[in-house]
DNA sequence: TATTGTTATACTCTATAACTATA
DNA sequence: TATAGTTATAGAGTATAACAATA
């Protein structure tokens, strides 16, 4: 992987690294990478359908259903009907949930510090904040 | 997208961003992103093998055979056995296929640069090196 | 009539195993 | 015996269509 590669190759190529180094960590708990997205999609704040949280994460809402089943199961999300519009349902997640979340966040936090190691502080906010950026440009 | 999202979802975020707005260019020139990338990965040298090549970007050896089928009845690659292994196949670009991936590159870096817009010179380098150190880390 | 959640189905992508040829 | 390329098959992942409940 060369610095004068494409950036998708790059990113790609980044993402790859932390994906393959963290599926240790997930496969630990149980958990697939998609059911974590799901997760730290509702550690912000519950969402308010389940079409809502498909959107937000950019995966099938058809999909998403398995995925939160077994979640469900696991007690991790609870899923309600929305009082104001029965056919939604609300998903948010449970104690053990939140618990479970932010247990594997803090493990994923200190394998992302090793990855980082060599690049000052300064380097490493420029890089979030580049990839923030190209996340939302158009 | 947020800024102290997970790295791995900052990395996922952008290359799923670039690699959007990338595939209207590949459609354009009739290629999948994984035949653009044998063609990028073979635009810095001829691979000694196939093998050596499914390795090189990360791709199943039995998948890569129909991906230069394509690439081969297009004409922009071409697969000679070693002379001094004849198990092996060389696969090299040929001269249409050195054109045509410089042609892509050029119309996808005008597209990078529109991505990049906001970001000064010196915070585009400290990305490029900084997903370079990711991804080869361990 | 339109939308949410759901299920069922088909399709694509990926991984595994076995075969041929060379070494 | 081991390896490169190939093919065929099975499996996982993904997309499409149709249905029930509610708006």
């Amino acid at each position: 992987m060369n610095e004068d590669d494409d950036l998708g190759a790059l990113c790609a190529g980044a993402g790859r690294n932390l994906a393959e180094a963290e599926r240790p960590i997930l496969d630990a708990h149980g958990l697939s990478m998609w059911q974590y997205v799901v997760l730290s999609a509702l550690a912000t704040g519950a969402a308010s359908s389940q079409l809502v949280l498909a959107q937000q994460i950019h995966y099938d809402k058809t999909r998403l259903i398995t995925l939160l089943d077994g979640l469900d199961a696991a007690g991790l999300v609870s899923r309600e009907p929305d009082p104001a519009d029965r056919r939604a349902r609300i998903v948010r997640l449970t104690l053990e949930g939140i618990r479970r979340h932010a247990v594997i966040r803090a493990e994923i936090r200190v394998l992302e510090e090793r990855k980082l190691a060599g690049l000052s502080a300064e380097e490493q906010r420029v890089l979030r904040s580049a990839l923030a950026h190209l996340a939302n440009s158009d």
